[in-house]
DNA sequence: CTAATAGTGTCTTTAAGACATTATGAA
DNA sequence: TTCATAATGTCTTAAAGACACTATTAG
């Protein structure tokens, strides 16, 4: 390995003279999009409670986007890569650690942020809502957990010479108590000859910072999209659970209803019998399974 | 929107004081996976010439990994986003324009690059072959287009009390005439009670620069795992192609034989009939599709 | 005619959708 | 006993796998 570049250099004698150009770099940070799923209340006690998909939102003390909501998150440090980083703002902003993590994007419109150049390197997080009660309130941030609903406005497709362009309008939907956010989210597919060209634009967003409505959508259209070909939902659900919760957890995420008898037969591969049962239920107990992740 | 903050500034007041810390910055770059689908060359004039899939390489002139050969790529702009600078360095450093282009994910370990702080946002970007010739030696670099061929030497799944381990190991081989580049790159999930910490670790890496051979190895990764519920293959394909043709593409990116019936029955729908057909094959003429994209 | 690919038919296997039936416990 | 959910059976529909058979050309 004694190689020498037209300058006669080693390459341990180039690095050891190697100082960085004076250019502009990007600060990078991380977002996580923290979702879980929480249990209603029920008033009738034989009804059987159902489940709301949330994330966790953290309202901003300063400007810019004062007051507003924004996902938890920070930058990144020298040290550590943006997964590292991640999972340290977890642990110091919430207090949750050992969590099934997932990178989504990179966010990196150089106006996203108003103060400067910030790129966001985006995560998904999945908890289940019984590990979270642990370390509710542990952080001085007022975070808070918002349902999550995402729906489809309405789809636009024009065919043109060479190809289509399809445009959707997302309706994001974040509601806690009395507060309730809301934002549309555009996804424009420009497919020409060659290439197809994806943009999410935000078309208007109430109480959300920055672009995280963008990224919200775009979680929440991975999390879909994953669901039903992997075991990712397992994720959501706590150590003992039944198969009509392991069902209510697709169908919030799905945002549809599912027949019984086929979600059994499909899903029951991820869940291990116990010998033990749901009870006072006000009805007849079910039985209680124990996750069993897919090794492949 | 005159809400003051704790320094009794509103939003516009804030901004225009605000300075940026002085905090250290990582360069961010962008690599591309550039895979195209090459027919061989065929001795016997009725054989139906066989595919490979090929990748886009660039020998490197200086240190570090001097004469190894790397992914594409550079640095990005403070006036663009991550893709704009894959999609301005695509045509800087092979000509080529309106591609196919996917964002595959951002490698962030902050010693990837011997240098400095580099983190880099990958891209996976398909064109079919016929596009290439075009501008093929536009650039002073040596571009070479590579055969790719990405096998799993072995898997090993051990359970643990709460989970398992699995242990995968990929060789990665890259083959441009006398050149042979290999590398082999571990992929470790392990899985515990809640969550899941997916690693991919390069074991040996022979001509190829930086982190590159885990890029690729991602990348491959990704494009098997789409081509099958996506019309993604279809940009590997030039305007007018046979269905045995889009056939082949299928199986060198899966790496195995598929029957011809059932094929064609799946992905007929992303072909539209010409009245034309292959001519002077030594067989029966084959008819003519054209490119008939999926628009959900 | 021959070698080679093109293109289709059909039987089997597997999975999904739809819906009905039986089981069971707390109040 | 009743209400509400648990759990399973089964008929239908749709897709995938396997493989055989016919069609068509240049040389």
């Amino acid at each position: 390995m004694e190689i020498r570049d037209t300058n006669g250099l080693t390459e341990k004698e180039f690095l050891a003279q190697y100082r960085p150009g004076d250019y502009e770099r990007p600060s990078v940070a991380t977002d996580m999009v923290i979702f879980t799923a929480k249990a209603c209340q029920e008033d009738n006690y034989r009804k059987l409670p159902k489940k709301k998909l949330q994330i966790l939102l953290i309202k901003r003390g300063g400007h810019p986007y004062i007051n507003t909501w924004a996902l938890p998150g920070g930058f990144v440090n020298p040290d550590e890569t943006t997964e590292q980083a991640a999972k340290r703002e977890l642990i110091e902003e919430t207090g949750i650690d050992n969590i099934y993590l997932e990178q989504l994007y990179t966010f990196s419109d150089p106006h996203r942020d108003p103060r400067m150049w910030v790129m966001s390197c985006a995560y998904m997080a999945l908890v289940d809502s019984e590990k979270i009660n642990v370390s509710a309130g542990d952080d001085a941030k007022s975070a808070e957990w918002f349902d999550v609903s995402l729906k489809t406005e309405h789809t636009d497709i024009n065919e043109t010479a060479n190809g289509f362009i399809s445009v959707t309008d997302y309706i994001l939907s974040l509601q806690k108590d009395n507060e309730l956010l809301n934002a549309k989210v555009r996804l424009t597919k420009t497919r020409t000859d060659s290439g197809i060209d994806t943009k999410y634009e935000i078309i208007s967003s109430n109480g959300l910072a920055f672009d995280h409505a963008k990224i919200i959508t775009f979680a929440v259209l991975r999390l879909r999209g994953k669901v039903t070909y992997t075991d990712i939902a397992l994720n959501l659900v706590p150590e003992y659970f039944t198969l009509t919760e392991l069902q209510q957890i697709y169908e919030i995420i799905l945002d549809k209803e599912l027949l019984k008898a086929p979600f059994r037969r499909k899903y029951s591969i991820l869940a291990e019998e116990t010998d033990m049962f749901s009870k006072y239920a006000g009805h007849r107990p079910s039985q209680l399974f124990r996750k069993k992740w897919l090794t492949e």
